[in-house]
RNA sequence: GGGCGAGUGGUGGAAUGGUUUACACGUAAGUUUCAAAAACUUAUGAGCGCAAGCUCAUGUGGGUUCGACUCCCACCUCGCCCACCA
């Protein structure tokens, strides 16, 4: 037989199971259906990244592993293509997107294609067609008849770069997600979905979930709830009311001022025909010229300003200013801070503007009591802090007096108990053009009308022009055959919303359409969806733990609500992968350090690059490739290849076949958790021996091939197909080889032997020796008498099959 | 500032209370070859020693234990994510 030629049979095979459909599951006839999901592409790029090959690589090991097992497995694949990314490239090739994008859609595919993944190409989805996006967009439509999306005009986050708004989710440190720049508040109309509406059930359901553990953590970081209290402030000489929200209620007592942010509704009220309404608004004025301008320098410097008004203390410790200050965030709480000495930006603030401070707890430590009592440091977050007031409390610490001030609080009617999320609701405009429009349409005398289900899809009009303006509005606003409608309700003349839906909704229900792909009549089908939802297992990154894996959850729970499924969660079980580095440090174009795979694939074949890239490092954790160790798997698979030349015989050694029972436990116990670095290493470690052997048993080879079949399936299908010739059973319908707990079990073990904790000898002795055996075996060797030598045993420690330590 | 994770040979990594360094890369010597490549064999944590062997070593310092990479406490360094969140 010839030598391994991966790039030949990998095409050899590729061709024959595409032809015979061998990895096609009968969605509807699937007796043990298991849907294995990855996170699919977005073709931002001319083709696949190595990050992405990764990925799919891992997630197809555990898909081919499930199927072995006897699972029907449906492992689809499409392009989320629709969106910022992709159109961001468009515009610097300065191709029209409608035509770049396509091409690279068609070469993703390709490449995808030779990774050997069981993909279901006739099940592929892609957002940016209209079959797809009509669906998107009648998800908008029952998003809004549920009452979850509104319009809100709301100071928003804009990229001046990718000229739109962006989700808070897309704003990172202050910059935009996709290209870095420094993003900057505007004040304008945009739709939202409610999904604040949802935080404790997406935060209560992640108790119920199988998910990496740190993904959980990530996504109730983000929702953040807090608990705290609503306190009632009473603004004095004016028939003005509001609530602060308060998480450390402790500092009730120490309040001395209040303060609001600029963009808060209220703050106009509470100047009106005041002296100081000049003042404010000017300082309102260069508040949002700033955030404009300069965003970071707000937070370097904070301002702020007195308007001229109190609260009435109802605790009578006199009255307390009211302050605007740039720190303060319209968006969280109620945008109004009760402000103490126990918090370090409150304390900052009163020393710059000379605010009076008092307090409400002080340290045991007598020093740093002085400097806080002259106010010379904040003291903050001090669980063993003493209180001071309220007098019922005196003597309590910090930690302690939680509780029974805000019993305290409520008892009096100060406030109440309350529950803040830091989640905001979802802003899903884009002024851009690359997107499904948003299905709404204004007339002057109905207002806002949803489009009709029946005039579904709202097409995305061909424009020439698909660059952003500057003006904050979607290119499709200067199309006036699309801008022009009629109102579906009264006929008369109306406009057509010309901004389109955030990428992430298109995302955001990919997984219910790939099984009912083809229903031309409905986003997805009730029968199969009963049957193959929730996706069983889910692989992806953890970068979208608080975007896509969110709003999956948040749509799901609200298709449920609106009667359409009877469940509210989307994965059972979500793995997120780690994160593959170059020389320590994350590949990207401006370090240089992108690893290319159609290279390695040339070179290799992908057998040799799916396991390289599995034995790189833990999958959950990543790694580091490296060019040079991709040879090591190269040669692995030569050896396995070799095996086939060696003479066959019937009868298995035992040691072999021990080897053997160990390595199937080692790989199934190993692709369950994703361990695939150490699944490889097992297969090595038994190759290694096969290849000493001087023959080889063909029940020995055939289970090694079946062993290998989910990281390497075109080399293992080619040799099975050796040792069945003229079998039409493709080794990918074979069944997951079992290990026989018999067989593993040992003969003989090597005890340790230790004296004092030290490791001094090795024996080879029967397995299940008993300690009085081994004793008095360990006691008679020569090495260990010399450590034993004129001195008193005080101690054995026998640990059977294992260790015997010897105290002297 | 907050959250999560990690620190083990020249390198990627294995081992989660019991032989530290599995597996792989790299390196060195050898076999083969006209030569090279490939392949194969052997060696490969550090120090001392002719050797048998001994000592030391899992970021640092303590602790628990017969025994600690593993558990506990304190600290240092790095990575990732988030951050004016009241």
């Amino acid at each position: 037989m010839n030598s391994y030629n991966p790039q030949e049979i990998e095409r050899k095979w590729r061709k024959i199971w595409e032809e015979n459909k061998t990895f096609q599951v009968d969605l509807k006839h699937a007796k043990n259906p298991y849907y294995n999901l990855m996170m699919f592409p977005y073709p931002s790029a001319e083709g696949l990244h190595v990050g992405n090959v990764y990925a799919f690589t891992g997630s197809d090991i555990y898909g081919r592993f499930r199927r072995m097992q006897g699972n029907d497995v449906f492992e689809p694949m499409g392009f989320d293509a629709f969106g910022i990314h992709s159109e961001n490239f468009a515009i610097k090739k300065g191709i029209h997107p409608k035509i770049l994008i396509k091409k690279n859609t068609d070469n993703f595919r390709e490449q995808l294609k030779n990774l050997g993944c069981l993909f279901d190409w006739e099940h592929e989805v892609d957002t940016t067609r209209p079959e797809y996006y009509k669906w998107t967009q009648w998800l908008f439509l029952q998003l809004y008849k549920a009452g979850l999306a509104y319009r809100k005009k709301a100071p928003v986050d804009w990229c001046p770069s990718c000229k739109t708004v962006l989700a808070d989710e897309q704003v990172i440190s202050g910059q935009c997600e996709r290209c870095d720049s420094e993003v900057i508040q505007k004040e304008t109309e945009q739709w939202f979905f409610k999904i604040t509406e949802y935080a404790e059930k997406l935060l209560k359901n992640l108790n119920t979930i199988d998910w990496s553990e740190r993904t959980k953590i990530t996504q109730k970081n983000w929702i953040g709830r807090s608990e705290g209290v609503n306190l009632k402030e009473k603004v004095k000489g004016l028939n003005i009311e509001f609530e602060v929200f308060d998480t450390v209620p402790q500092t009730f007592l120490a309040q001395t001022f209040t303060v609001i942010a600029p963009e808060h509704p209220l703050v106009k009220e509470l100047v009106k025909n005041t002296k100081y309404e000049k003042p404010v608004m000017e300082f309102i004025e260069k508040i949002k010229r700033k955030r404009i301008e300069a965003p970071n320098e707000i937070e370097k410097d904070i301002e702020g300003i007195f308007i001229g008004r109190y609260i009435d203390n109802p605790f009578g410790t006199g009255d307390l200013p009211i302050w605007l200050a740039s720190y303060v965030i319209a968006g969280y709480g109620t945008g109004i801070v009760n402000c103490s000495a126990h918090d370090e930006r409150d304390f900052a603030f009163a020393k710059k503007y000379n605010i009076p401070l008092k307090l409400a707890m002080l340290p045991s430590d007598k020093e740093l009591s002085e400097k806080v009592k002259n106010f010379e440091t904040c003291y903050h977050h001090a669980p063993e802090g003493i209180i001071q007031e309220p007098i019922e409390m005196r003597g309590m610490t910090w930690e302690k007096a939680r509780g029974p001030i805000i019993e305290h609080i409520e008892k009096k009617g100060f406030g109440k108990r309350g529950v803040n999320y830091h989640l905001r609701d979802w802003l899903i405009s884009r002024q851009r053009y690359w997107g499904p429009p948003i299905p709404i349409i204004y007339c002057a005398k109905c207002g806002v009308v949803p489009v009709p289900e029946k005039d579904l899809p709202v097409l995305l009009p061909d424009v020439e022009n698909f660059k952003p303006k500057d003006t904050g509005e979607s290119p499709l606003a200067l199309v006036s055959s699309f801008v022009k409608t009629k109102c579906p309700q009264c006929g008369g003349p109306a406009r057509r919303e010309t901004d389109v839906s955030d990428t992430f909704l298109d995302s955001s229900w990919y997984f219910f359409r790939y099984p009912s792909s083809d229903f031309k009549n409905k986003p997805f089908d009730e029968n199969i969806t009963k049957e193959w939802l929730p996706v069983d297992m889910y692989i992806g990154g953890q970068e979208h733990a608080v975007l896509h894996l969110l709003y999956t959850r948040f749509i799901t729970m609200a298709l449920k609500d609106s009667g359409f499924i009877d469940f509210e969660e989307p994965f059972k079980k979500f793995r997120a992968h780690g994160l593959l580095t170059k020389g320590g440090a994350k590949m990207s174009k401006s370090k240089g350090n992108v690893v290319n795979p159609d290279d390695y694939f040339k070179r290799f074949g992908a057998d040799t690059l799916r396991m390289y890239l599995m034995f790189i490092g833990p999958f959950e954790a990543g790694g580091d490739w490296q060019d040079r160790g991709i040879i090591g798997i190269s040669r692995f698979l030569e050896k396995v290849w070799a095996l086939q030349r060696k003479p066959k015989t019937e009868i298995e050694t035992p040691k072999i076949e021990n080897l053997l029972h160990k390595t199937i436990k080692k790989v199934d116990q190993d692709l369950e958790n994703l361990q695939y670095n150490t699944a490889i290493s097992a297969l090595m470690i038994l190759v290694n021996a096969l290849a000493e052997i001087p023959q080889l048993s063909v029940k020995t080879y055939k289970t090694l091939l079946l062993l290998l079949a989910p990281f390497a399936p075109h080399i293992a299908e080619e040799l099975w197909r050796y040792l069945e010739p003229g079998s039409k059973q493709s080794i990918h319908d074979q069944k997951w080889p079992e290990y026989d707990s018999e067989l593993i079990k040992e003969d003989t073990i090597t005890l340790i032997v230790q004296v004092n904790g030290k490791v001094r000898d090795t024996l080879e002795v029967k397995a299940g020796i008993s300690e009085s055996e081994a004793k008095e075996l360990t006691l008679s060797q020569k090495k260990v008498k010399n450590y034993i030598l004129n001195k008193e045993i005080k101690k054995i420690i026998f640990i059977r099959n294992k260790l015997i330590n010897i105290v002297v």
